[in-house]
DNA sequence: AGCCAATCAGGTACGCTGTTCGCAACGGAC
DNA sequence: GTCCGTTGCGAACAGCGTACCTGATTGGCT
């Protein structure tokens, strides 16, 4: 006992051990790191770290990094809610507007999808709501099921190229200012070569329409495609 | 001279330095390992390696894994290509189904693409192309940015839920066999709850339509859309 | 009440990653 | 022949995901 600190009382205790995080804490502590810092600020050790709990711990309620992903996007997915009217095009609609509406809270989705089947439990109820909605257009399901995937291929698709230019600057670390002093002397230069003109075109003449807007007029060209080759209209 | 070893002749020589890499070199070796391996396998060590050169060479002509990541993209879309015929749904099909190939061709393009602003020369050239496809349809360049985007996110979007068993299904290194056999049972025991009854009934009814009619389908839908926005059809 | 077996947090360590530093060797200029 | 800018790259660093194993904690049985 020759090494035992001669303060006792003073001794550093060891904080209590049962502190279990839970699978659920873990997700949505991790689901907060993504959010406010970006995907690669969220590391196992952070993770832990933000819990107040040991890295290794964590590998007791989740199998690897990659798992914890899917259960992020499962979880994400799990905050959507549709309430159906039996109006095709509305329901339709409304949710393609959620799926935007989480896509764009959480802009490390959009980048983690490729690749991931959407098999988990809130996916699955998300796809049922979806086919539900497409469902009074006609009892084919093969048709609804067709339906159902061009709406979502075209939300996934243009929210991705909305967010692109934002995810790519949060990632150079500058800000809006700095980085479209960045890009526009680059984009002149290529106006002015004369090689794009149509790309010049749209840049300067075409008039800035938000976000929003254009995601709207994307829909309103996607749902007008599916009620012309509707069975009856 | 002391500590020079006996053996003068026997002392391993460095080989040649110069073997330059060039940046092309590192791009197409680095498209190569992505596309037979997976992008888990892309390293800058693998690189050099396959290269035969060092490591750190590569920073000469690379300034991180990220602007290598950004390289390989706007060269994987050079190799597109389309012939404008001046019908509009003609051209917009064709430059959409080359996107598809494309995404298909290099499984790990559509994981990267989210977050990062087309800016390349041949992404520039991919763009052009596609507003010059659209622009028989009306000489306003804002709806034609529209329709562009429209088609382009619906591609993008297909091919990635196309790409996404196939992708996790390399990830886990298992066979289709294995990977089948893995889900199945979990799809069974979905179906079986009886909360998913529009799924069941795609699972069930629904018709196995090739990943090619699939999008075929929904790029009807779109141009059809498209048709009836048009100022004049 | 007392003990033991099962459970579980987490320290440590391994192998990998991207990236930087600084040196060594080369090629051209004078 | 001697310098000097350029270029390849070995070694090292910080950080990562994760496997292993120790030692503390607990609940249940006696």
């Amino acid at each position: 006992m020759a090494d035992e600190p001669a303060l006792v009382w003073a001794k550093e205790r060891r904080s209590p051990r049962r502190q279990a995080p839970s699978v659920e804490q873990i997700v949505r502590t991790a689901i907060a790191i993504a959010d406010a810092e970006g995907l690669p600020a969220l590391s196992m050790r952070r993770v832990a770290a933000d819990l107040g709990s040991g890295t290794a711990s964590l590998y007791r309620y989740v199998a690897s990094r990659d798992e914890l992903l899917d259960l992020m996007i499962d979880e994400v997915k799990g905050a959507e809610h549709t309430e159906l009217t039996g109006d095709w095009r509305a329901d339709l609609a409304s949710v393609a507007h959620q799926v935007r509406a989480t896509l764009l809270r959480h802009p490390w989705l959009s980048g983690e999808i490729p690749g991931r089947p959407a098999l988990g439990t809130n996916s699955l109820r998300r796809h049922e709501a979806a086919l539900a909605a497409a469902a009074p257009l006609t009892g084919d399901i093969t048709f609804a099921a067709g339906v159902v995937d061009v709406v979502l291929a075209y939300v996934f698709g243009t929210v991705t190229q909305e967010l692109a230019e934002l995810q790519a600057q949060r990632r150079s670390g500058l800000t809006k200012e700095q980085w479209q002093a960045s890009v526009g002397p680059y984009i002149r230069e290529v106006i002015e070569s004369g090689e794009y003109p149509q790309f010049a075109r749209r840049v300067i003449e075409g008039e800035d329409r938000t976000a929003e807007e254009v995601f709207a007029f994307g829909l309103t060209v996607v749902l007008d495609g599916i009620a012309a080759r509707a069975p009856r209209s």
